[in-house]
DNA sequence: TCGGGTCTGTATGATTTCGAACACTACTGC
DNA sequence: GCAGTAGTGTTCGAAATCATACAGACCCGA
């Protein structure tokens, strides 16, 4: 499975969403393959499943914006103007409590869409909508959006094999950080941001994993000095560094690699290499 | 809210589906409402909503069948057999991990029913789907509720409804797992599950209830002599009586006070006390 | 170049939960 | 009545994380 540019391109994708068994190309580090792109191409795993039909008739209303971390896409109970098809970066459905903590319970990375129950069931949104790892991504109007499926079945199943696959991360999330050690679970967070930024550096601080992870900010820093020291990432002020990639599927738990395969079950095999 | 029986006594509702700002209704414990009823009444909420012509439609296939704590009615992966519209009991969906280890992501009570996205998507079951607190559910063939949901835009909508509102609850149930004390969480299931059995006393060990939180059954089981001690609940080998519901209330966090509130929000007040 | 804010490193004791073990008790089936 | 199993009470040291604090490093704008 590959990315198609608009030149014809084709650009490998990260681990998480290859079908590559053990993929540990990293990219130079620092370079940002959209950061000069105007007309960025397609990433997102969603519209590049699309049949070309289906694709040229969401075009037009399809607008490219980019996403800037800590940008509320949507607010929990607030009702959803767009969605938000990722095409670089990483989006994070968040669950904040009374006393101000907070956990993250999935991510929209360039496989998804936010808010795609919205356009099946009630539109609002159901939890918020935070920009993690900035990027890019295609947003749509919510109503064209439902105009779009209702004429449209193959949309509508895209939608709704997506809809399955976070679900299925979701639970892995939850189980995930009720019962693996932090340093796995940074692991896991970091290699997920790493599948999504396009880069093998962007931009994530401390506090921020900690409010992802429902930990202290204090134990992110900790376990983060440890995996620098281990040569796995490098950081410095907001800026984090995918060093030794392997080294980190090592070091992570078995939640990464259950999400792999989970995505590889309902996406299946490209037709081919 | 209230449930109305086939002879048309109205039974109140417990608290997380009932309208009452406190309702701390203790039924005598031990009664068990439906022990003896051969033609069990129904109390699930979502058939209870429906329009009294879809109901009509529904119910010749609507097969009555008890649940026993422990049956698996669904396991990860399967494909779904039937739809299980809870009437009294609670349904866990439950992760499992490598080790054996395992965590609830949500339930299914009374307010619900099973698999509930296999209709609009994928026809297999995303997770473990285990009765936790035995009682009794109507099941529906998965093909016949796909019909019946094309031709019936109440239902489906009915149906979305519900899948709303088990999204918030598997978030906050997430969430809780991650950053609130066991013994807070013990009594937030405690709660629900009181909400669900339609009786003060129902089956659980401390093993399930360890199994449900993520946790050491040990950690359970000190909890659970603390709740004792202080005069909330009360339990002798595999079955619990809930003894003083409010203070259950005051020992939990704001997750089932939440998920009340959520609950009213989508379900809305009724037409009248 | 000088604040001021942000981000990180690190320390501390307190608290929670883990992990494992073992004894005891109540129920079940024979 | 007895053996076996399931469920509970309890212990203990170990580990992880919390909660809080503070200092230093880096970056930005005035």
């Amino acid at each position: 499975m590959s990315a198609i540019t608009q030149d014809g391109r084709c650009v490998a994708l990260p681990s998480l969403y290859s079908q590559e068994t053990e993929s540990h190309r990293c990219r130079g580090a620092g370079k940002n393959v959209a950061d000069s792109d105007a007309h960025e191409s397609i990433a997102n795993l969603i519209l590049l499943s699309l049949p070309r039909a289906t694709l040229r008739r969401l075009q037009p209303d399809l607008e490219l914006v980019s996403t800037a971390r800590g940008e509320v896409v949507d607010r929990a109970d607030q009702p959803v103007n767009y969605l938000h098809f990722v095409n670089r970066g990483l989006i994070s459905l968040v669950k904040s409590m009374e006393d101000g903590r907070t956990v993250e319970i999935g991510v929209v990375g360039i496989e998804g869409v936010t808010q795609p129950g919205t356009i099946f069931g009630i539109s609002r949104a159901p939890l918020d909508t935070v920009v993690q790892v900035p990027g890019s991504a295609f947003r749509i109007k919510h109503g064209i959006m439902k105009d779009c499926l209702a004429k449209d079945q193959e949309l509508r199943e895209a939608l709704e094999k997506y809809e399955r696959f976070a679900l299925l991360a979701f639970a892995q999330t939850a189980a995930c950080n009720r019962l693996h050690h932090l340093e796995e679970r940074c692991c896991r967070w970091l290699l997920i941001a790493h599948d999504n930024a396009l880069s093998d550096t962007f931009q994530l601080t401390h506090e921020f994993l900690a409010m992802m992870l429902g930990v202290q900010r204090s134990g992110v820093s900790i376990a983060a000095s440890r995996l620098q020291k281990a040569g796995l990432i490098q950081y410095r002020r907001g800026q984090v560094t995918i060093v030794n990639r392997s080294g980190l599927e090592d070091a992570t738990c078995e939640c990464y690699a259950t999400m792999r395969t989970e995505f590889r079950k309902l996406f299946g095999p490209p037709k081919s290499a």
